[in-house]
DNA sequence: GTCCAGGCTT
DNA sequence: AAGCCTGGAC
C-alpha cells in the first residue's frame, strides 16, 4: 500500500507524463457511455490495435444503444466478424436490449447495475464507471495489474483470491479524490507503452522513483498456461450455381457463426491450413464432398458471419482451383 | 514456424 | 477450473 501523501506525488508525476505521452484513442475523444461500453467490450481479451478499425466501423453502423438494440444478431455478428470471442458480441447486443428495456436507453453509472448486464464483469463495470462517468474506482485490466504488481513488487500469483484482493487494495491506495478517468487512462497507457509485458522501458518511466520492483520482467506472476492439443479437421468448400454451402455452428465454438460443413477424411485434401484456437492447434483440410440436405446455401458476395480460419480456407480453396 | 496478449461465463 | 478467438511479434 501507499499513503495519501505519496499517492498524491505519484499522481502528479503520472499525470504530467500522461498529458504529453498519453495515447490518443477513438473512444477517448468523446468518452460518452455508449462509446466506452462498445470499446470496453471489444477490448476484452483484445489489443487496441486490433480493436481500432472495428470500433470505427461499428460506430457508423450502430451509432447508439437504440440502433444496436433493434439490430438482428446476424447483423451484430457480421460486424464483429474477425474480432474473435463472439460471445462478447452476443452479450453486447443483449446488454443494449437490456439498457433500452430497463433504463430507457440510458447506460447506468452504478457499478452494481452495470455488473448485472450480460458480458459486464468486474473489469468492464469499473472501466465504464471510470472512463464514462469519471468515478474514482480501481480499474484492473491486464496492463494496470502488471503496473501495480511491479510498483509494489508483488511476487504472488495475481490470479488467486489473495492476489486479486492485494491488487484491488493497492489500486485503491493510488487513487486520488477525483479525476478517476485520467488516473485509469494514465495507468493503462503506462502499462501499454512503458511498463509493458516482458521487458519494460524503466528508463522512460515517469514513476520510476515509486517502483519497488527489482526484476520487473518476471512480474506479474500468473498461473501456468495449459498444454496445446493438436487436432485434424476435415471440411468441404462446396459451391453449386455460384452459391456456397454452410452450416451454423452446432457447439460453443463460434456459436452463432456459419461454418464450412464437416466432411470425411477420405481423399487427399485440396488444400490445408493451420490455425490456433483456445488450447488447440488445428490442421484444417479442405476436401471434396457431395452436398447434404441439412446444408444451407449462400451468395458468395453476401456471406453470413463466419470465423476467420474458414474464410481463409475459402480464399485458399479458390486460389488452388484457379491454379488447376 | 512458435509465442503471446487479452476478461467473462459456465 | 476450463473454455472461448485472432493477429502480430519474434
Amino acid at each position: 500500500m501507499i499513503d495519501e501523501k505519496k499517492a498524491s506525488e505519484f499522481n502528479k508525476a503520472l499525470q504530467a507524463w500522461f498529458s504529453s505521452q498519453g495515447r490518443v484513442l477513438p473512444w477517448r475523444s468523446n468518452p460518452s457511455p455508449y462509446l466506452v461500453l462498445v470499446s470496453e467490450f471489444m477490448l476484452q481479451q483484445t489489443t487496441v490495435a486490433a480493436v481500432k478499425p472495428y470500433f470505427q466501423r461499428w460506430m457508423k453502423r450502430f451509432p447508439d444503444v437504440q440502433s444496436l438494440a433493434v439490430a438482428t444478431e446476424e447483423q451484430v455478428l457480421k460486424h464483429w466478424e474477425g474480432l474473435g470471442y463472439y460471445s462478447r458480441a452476443r452479450n453486447l447486443h443483449r446488454a443494449a436490449k437490456a439498457i433500452v428495456a430497463q433504463f430507457g436507453g440510458i447506460i447506468p453509472s452504478d457499478m452494481t447495475l452495470l455488473r448485472a448486464l450480460p458480458g459486464v464483469g468486474p473489469y468492464t463495470a469499473s472501466a465504464i464507471a471510470a472512463f464514462a462517468f469519471d468515478h474514482s474506482v480501481p480499474v484492473l485490466d491486464a496492463n494496470i495489474q502488471r503496473v501495480i504488481a511491479r510498483l509494489f513488487d508483488f511476487r504472488e500469483n495475481i490470479a488467486t483470491a489473495e492476489g486479486k484482493k492485494f491488487l484491488h487494495q493497492a489500486a485503491a491506495s493510488l487513487l486520488s479524490e477525483n479525476e478517476g478517468r485520467q488516473h485509469a487512462s494514465a495507468m493503462m497507457d503506462l502499462g501499454a507503452t512503458i511498463c509493458r509485458a516482458g521487458e519494460p522501458d524503466c528508463t522512460a518511466c515517469p514513476v520510476r522513483a515509486f517502483c519497488k520492483a527489482t526484476d520487473p520482467a518476471m512480474l506479474p506472476l500468473t498461473p501456468p498456461k495449459k498444454a496445446i492439443t493438436h487436432l485434424e479437421d476435415w471440411r468441404t468448400v462446396t459451391i453449386r450455381r455460384g452459391k456456397i454451402f454452410l452450416i451454423q455452428s452446432p457447439g460453443p465454438t463460434w456459436k452463432g457463426l456459419w461454418l464450412l460443413p464437416p466432411a470425411e477424411s477420405s481423399a487427399p485434401p485440396i488444400c490445408s491450413l493451420t490455425y490456433a484456437i483456445t488450447r488447440y492447434k488445428v490442421n484444417l483440410h479442405i476436401v471434396n464432398a457431395e452436398a447434404m440436405p441439412t446444408w444451407q446455401s449462400f451468395s458468395q458476395e453476401n456471406l453470413p458471419p463466419m470465423p476467420s480460419p474458414h474464410l481463409k480456407a475459402i480464399a485458399l480453396f479458390k486460389l488452388q482451383k484457379k491454379k488447376l
